[in-house]
DNA sequence: ATGGCGAATGCAATTCGA
């Protein structure tokens, strides 16, 4: 089975450089993030003639996140509120960035981390008070269900100085400053593994590119996409890999999908 | 340090992303 990840930068615009990278790979479940469309308007039919089942949360302009899956998904739930509760919720509901669903026993998280903004702004703190949601929403699916669960998505930090072309003096951007990390890190606690580095030790690998600067060109890039995996279902995987090239063809998204295999 | 590029909105210029 494969897992995949991809911020689109707008399905709309990406519609038929998606559906062809989906045609030739033709992943089990694709989790997409930076949909950029409210629901009715969802290009739909490219990939559902490709047989795939929809999960989609759209809005107006921002964010949005959708699963596509070729075997049918239960327990399908947008947003923390249905998990952690209204109250817990309420101010991060607005923006559509969390959609999740189970896939042959496994509970898949697609996420669209808040970008933060600059280092101290108010959208940065709602970065930070967004990862601690998001620590207490999968805190509820370890104690109620058995199952095991991949998170993955834009997660708009780079966990590493590995994971960033230049990490010099890197503590004070957004992506990497140590609060964000440790936000991050805190998720991760709960017991989630970053899969990519099960395969891969070395630095220089990124799955976002600047489109200023001729960012992909030099390769000046940033590992803000990942899977991770509570620890069964990181046993199982065999492969994991960003599709690079997707990153230049024209008119492309600024990130590339990453691939697992279990 | 700054701005650069691209998308959406909506029709020019601004906001947002990372």
């Amino acid at each position: 089975m494969k897992i995949a990840t991809w911020n689109v930068n707008s399905i709309r615009t990406r519609q038929d450089i998606v559906k062809e990278w989906l045609a030739k790979n033709l992943v089990d479940v694709l989790c997409l993030q930076e949909t950029k469309v409210i629901d009715a308007d969802f290009p739909r039919s490219p990939f559902e003639e490709l047989g795939y089942h929809l999960y989609i949360s759209g809005q107006k302009a921002y964010n949005g996140v959708a699963i596509f899956s070729l075997n049918p998904m239960e327990d399908v739930s947008t947003g923390f509120a249905p998990i952690v509760g209204d109250l817990e919720a309420e101010e991060f509901e607005s923006q559509k960035r969390v959609i999740t669903g189970i896939m042959e026993g496994i509970r898949i998280v697609n996420l669209y981390v808040p970008n933060g903004g600059g280092l101290d702004s108010d959208k940065y703190h709602y970065k930070l008070g967004w990862l601690s949601i998001l620590r207490k929403y999968l805190e509820v699916f370890r104690k109620k269900e058995q199952l095991e669960i991949c998170i993955c998505g834009d997660f708009n930090i780079a966990l590493e100085d590995i994971d960033i072309y230049n990490p010099k003096g890197k503590e004070n951007h957004i992506m990497s400053s140590p609060p964000e990390r440790e936000a991050l890190n805190k998720v991760l606690e709960i017991g989630f593994f970053d899969v990519f580095r099960k395969f891969t030790s070395e630095g220089g690998y990124y799955t976002w590119w600047d489109y200023r600067g001729g960012g992909f060109q030099r390769n000046r890039g940033w590992r803000i996409d990942t899977h991770y995996l509570t620890s069964n279902l990181y046993e199982k995987v065999v492969n994991s890999t960003i599709d690079k090239a997707t990153r230049g063809l024209p008119k492309p998204s600024d990130h590339a999908p990453v691939i697992l295999e279990l």
